[in-house]
RNA sequence: GCGGGAGUAACUCAGUGGUAGAGUGUCACCUUGCCAAGGUGAAAGUCGCGAGUUCGAAUCUCGUCUCCCGCUCCA
């Protein structure tokens, strides 16, 4: 029986120490969670295989680790500044909260030219602008939106508002030892804009042409208002994300291509269900994109939901981020809503030797979570299995590339030195010639044992017995030199030589 | 941030004003002939935290933190 609630899924993670939640002793901390000796393994193995699938199994792809402190200006250009935050008001009537432009957006033409009077400003015919003034003066707001008897939009109740409010979803924090409100830099809220910053530099020292990509892993920060739903949404994040630069008109088929390889991989490489996916076409767009289409995965409790996005960002940040932007070939939606660069000292452009003619590339952007990909990874694998003595065996069924553990090597009996020791050196040998995580544990029975490894997934158990020291009950030598092999999923045992533990091992583990 | 629910041992939970509990797990020793075996023993709790009421608080009150559900948000 698959996992039903996500309860489930905490509870192990706890108990064998996959993921703890962050800064526990000290009551923790919203929005953050530590992995523990089990979970580091595994998310290690997903980050891996991503890496390996996506930059050493291509040709056309470059990895890099770029800075988690940025540059407010970066954060400027790329729209975060002013886009990454969203201004909130909550009726004390109806305790509804409501997106503040969203709110005043339902309002009549009547309701809009009252609060501007009350606030004692011409009203805007942008809203976006007249938003900014009333942001700029909460208290003032407040009034002029009780003066102007602002409804509630459900059920046209009258509004009892509290003050509007922008929620920055960026961190900001002090760098250098003077602290003042120039002197700050963003902790990075995607790793995209590493790719971005550095497209020229990439281009420069590998000799690149397009179409190529520029691939990274690392943490990323959102002030999050509500972390929910264990690691699903958290304010400390990981992410695995692809720039792939691409000549403008070449986009549209590209980003299909991403969407199916990335499907796939999830399917094929991390184990997951292609049952439990979905594809979400955004309808609304943001700034910069031309089409947005998220992988869905079908979490327990929380149904079908985001594990990747992958977006057509066409050449908005690379527009965004360069220097004399009114000599570039831009796209229209870029040349009109980007900020005009005051500040970059580089052009972001590629030089095309076949038209002999410098391009802004277009971009798409396959962007996953690490930390729901190994929720889902242990959703998909967690099993309570019911066995024929009544009992409920909870096994994880990973993929042997993402088990924390390959292989325990164990002793029949642990009183037996002969027994320990013969296990013991297998283990050294096997971790010698695998490189892979291999452990030793004779803390209890053996039947305890084999169940402990079910639960962190481990797809190999090694049993040393009587029989592979030649001690076997009728005497005979003949299974001298071998070992029993349980595997996980079936419980079934096999008896293989020594010898040829590595290669037996080696195929099965790939 | 709002509303609802919850927080007692590592996990699951009992305990409604009077000595802090159980099962599982963990550890040690004995035992061990393959699927959470048995025996003996042990460790382990600021009862989320802080105030208040009381002779006395896990229990009542207030505040606060964290988690779960809903609202909001999710480029």
């Amino acid at each position: 029986m698959p996992a039903t609630s996500l309860d489930q899924i905490v509870n192990l993670c706890k108990r064998r120490g996959f993921i703890f939640p962050g800064s526990e002793i000290y009551g923790g901390l919203q929005g953050t969670y530590d992995y523990g000796p089990l979970g580091v393994e595994l998310k290690n193995n997903l980050k891996r295989l991503w890496w390996k699938h996506n930059v050493y199994e291509r040709d056309d792809m470059e990895g890099i680790e770029t800075a988690l402190l940025t540059n407010r200006f970066v954060l400027r250009y790329s729209g975060h500044e002013k886009g990454f935050s969203d201004p909130l008001i909550d009726n004390k009537i109806t305790k509804k909260r409501y997106r503040f432009d969203h709110l005043l957006k339902e309002q009549t033409p009547e309701v809009l030219d009252a609060i501007a009077t009350s606030f004692g400003i011409a009203r805007s015919s942008d809203l976006d602008t007249f938003v900014d003034a009333l942001l700029e003066d909460p208290a003032k707001a407040q009034s002029a939106l009780l003066a102007s008897k602002v409804v509630d939009t459900e059920g046209g109740k009258p509004g009892d508002w509290t003050e509007p409010r922008q929620f920055n979803l960026m961190f900001k924090t002090q760098v250098g030892p003077v602290s003042d409100d120039e002197n700050f830099a963003y902790l990075r809220p995607e790793t995209a804009q590493g790719m971005f910053v550095n497209f020229k530099n990439v281009l420069d020292a590998t000799s690149r042409k397009l179409p190529f990509g520029i691939a990274q892993q690392g943490k990323s920060f959102r002030n999050e208002i509500t972390p929910r739903n264990f690691i699903f949404r958290v304010r400390e994040l990981e992410q695995m994300e692809i720039e792939y630069f691409v000549k403008p008109g070449e986009d549209e088929r590209v980003h299909e291509e991403w969407i199916q390889d990335h499907t796939d991989w999830w399917v094929n490489v991390v184990g997951l269900d292609r049952n439990k996916f979905k594809h979400f076409e955004h309808v609304k767009l943001s700034h910069y994109s031309k089409r947005t289409v998220d992988i869905l995965y079908e979490f327990p409790t929380l149904g079908f939901d985001e594990l990747e996005g992958i977006a057509n960002r066409t050449d908005w940040d690379l527009g965004s981020h360069s220097r004399a932007q009114d000599t570039l070939p831009l796209s229209d939606n870029t040349r009109e809503k980007a900020m005009k660069n005051e500040h970059s000292v580089e052009k972001l452009t590629y030089f095309d030797h076949e038209t002999n003619k410098h391009i802004v590339p277009f971009v798409i952007e396959p962007a996953a979570g690490v930390d729901r990909g190994v929720l889902a990874a242990l959703c998909e694998a967690y099993d309570e299995e019911l066995l024929e003595n009544g009992e409920t065996r909870i096994v994880l069924r990973l993929k042997p590339a993402l088990a924390p553990i390959k292989v325990a090597v164990l002793p029949l009996a642990k009183n037996k030195p002969d027994i320990v020791g013969k296990a013991k050196e297998i283990k050294k040998h096997l971790m010698g010639q695998l490189g892979m995580r291999v452990v030793y544990d004779d803390t209890a029975a053996i039947g305890k044992l084999y169940r402990r490894q079910d639960e962190a997934g481990t797809p190999f158990c090694i049993t040393v017995d009587y029989d592979t020291l030649g001690q076997s009950r009728d005497g005979s030598t003949e299974l001298l030199d071998t070992v029993t092999v349980r595997d996980r999923d079936t419980m079934a045992q096999e008896r293989i030589a020594i010898a040829d533990l590595v290669n037996y091992l080696r195929e099965r583990l790939q």
